[in-house]
DNA sequence: CGCAACATTGAGGGCCCTCAAGAGGTGTGG
DNA sequence: CCACACCTCTTGAGGGCCCTCAATGTTGCG
């Protein structure tokens, strides 16, 4: 960072724009499975408009006219609600890179959540008009683009689903195996550490502090996860597999 | 569809093919806002696999492999789950002309849902390959697929937003602001047919047929509607809509 | 009519929320 | 060093919402 100043003092600010877009990882982690061409990244890098922000801050409010899509380059970030304390509800949290807005601009809509800034983050905006113009020359930007929205389709119509039909133990015992990590030669084992606020995990579940607190403590009752603070070991991930079903 | 019959025997079958493809009305509906220019259609229907169905059948079911998006050109059809007991719980009811799946086909992924033929219907379906490579030619076709993905995600959202932070009554009220009709003369007062069974209509709204009777019962006694057998006269739009506000 | 499917109504109960109090941890200031 | 404020998490008590189960009413059809 510090270490390059070759360039005159008015390419600065410059310099610091590109430092603040996304590099061939963060553009690989925005899209999907077949990557993103060099140059497909470069003609990304010119449409786009990185923001910088600190912690605390919003990105976007909900209901704000969305003329750009908005990705999260580095960082942590929730999307979520304002509700009428001024308190922020946490609907989902997100670390860079990834989509915190991918479709709202596309219909000249509006956003549909708040989003916020839970560190200091990186934010690039595309416009959706440019992008649309450059993906009349490159088609291949286009079905990147629809890759992006089905897979929010899909992660949404899940969840949606999690909702209708699973209670709050099966939710929770859901999210413990999405986020549990492997243990050497212990395949039934599992580590999960938490690196959210209890009541930030609550609220992804769409339960309460307290519920999610009773779930711990019946979940260890029953021998399925140990919990110690932040961190959750799981002992059985076959009958919690079992409690994620329902 | 009797009248013409200048076609020999042989083409028949094409002819028939022909009429279960989706006429300028049905792209317009599938597709919105920025139509569909003539060459567009047209390069779809290329694409395009008419299935005629009757009622009953399975489109496709949850699970299955998805090489090709699949659109209801016209007649009922609901997307939802085959529970255990083989009874089958809707969760979105479509009228033709809608996409029953637009997403699944696009990552090489699985139907999400069980689709189900409620009358009579034709479906056609869309290779994904097939479609990325049209898409390269004809990039505006790219940007329509943009759009109607981008609009899947903005009501799969506001679905998730309700089913985490309204209740029953409010979910209810806002179904029925949703289907009113305008009554000519009375700005406050709507007029909703319901089209399917009542059972079908909670199901939608994630609540059981009992809780739907006693929110009917509710609502009426609050003289906010009337209900009679499969019609509902809404009486005062302005208090249903602080009910649908929660 | 008899039957089947749907809708309604009531009784009871479970799940999860709300409210309230207490425990444990951390940073600040005296 | 302690006192204090503040935050999070935990634990308990109570209650509301909506589900389940069961009985009854209604409608349509053979």
């Amino acid at each position: 960072m510090a270490a390059c100043r070759e360039s005159p003092a008015s390419s600065t600010a410059d310099a610091a724009a590109r430092a603040a877009l996304p590099d061939a990882r963060a553009w690989g982690a925005l899209f999907a499975e077949p990557a993103l061409q060099a140059g497909q990244a470069q003609l990304l890098n010119q449409l786009a408009r990185p923001r910088r922000l600190s912690a605390g801050e919003m990105v976007f409010r909900q209901g704000e006219p969305a003329s750009a899509l908005v990705a999260l380059v580095q960082g942590d970030a929730a999307l979520g609600r304002l509700d009428a304390q001024a308190q922020f509800r946490t609907e989902r949290h997100l670390r860079g890179p990834a989509w915190l807005d991918a479709s709202a601009a596309w219909l000249g809509g509006r956003h549909a959540h708040d989003a916020r800034a839970l560190a200091a983050i990186t934010v690039v905006e595309f416009d959706a008009e440019a992008l649309g113009k450059a993906m009349e020359h490159t088609p291949a930007l286009a079905r990147q683009f629809v890759r992006v929205l089905a897979g929010e389709v899909r992660a949404l119509t899940r969840h949606a689903q999690a909702l209708m039909h699973l209670d709050a133990p099966a939710r929770w015992a859901g999210w413990l195996l999405a986020h549990c990590q492997d243990v050497p030669d212990a395949p039934q084992r599992g580590l999960v550490q938490l690196a959210l606020r209890k009541r930030d995990i609550a609220s992804q579940l769409a339960i309460t502090p307290e519920t999610l607190s009773r779930l711990m403590r019946s979940f260890s009752a029953q021998g399925v996860i140990e919990v110690s603070g932040y961190t959750v070991h799981v002992l059985d991930r076959t009958r919690l597999a079992a409690l994620a079903a329902g």
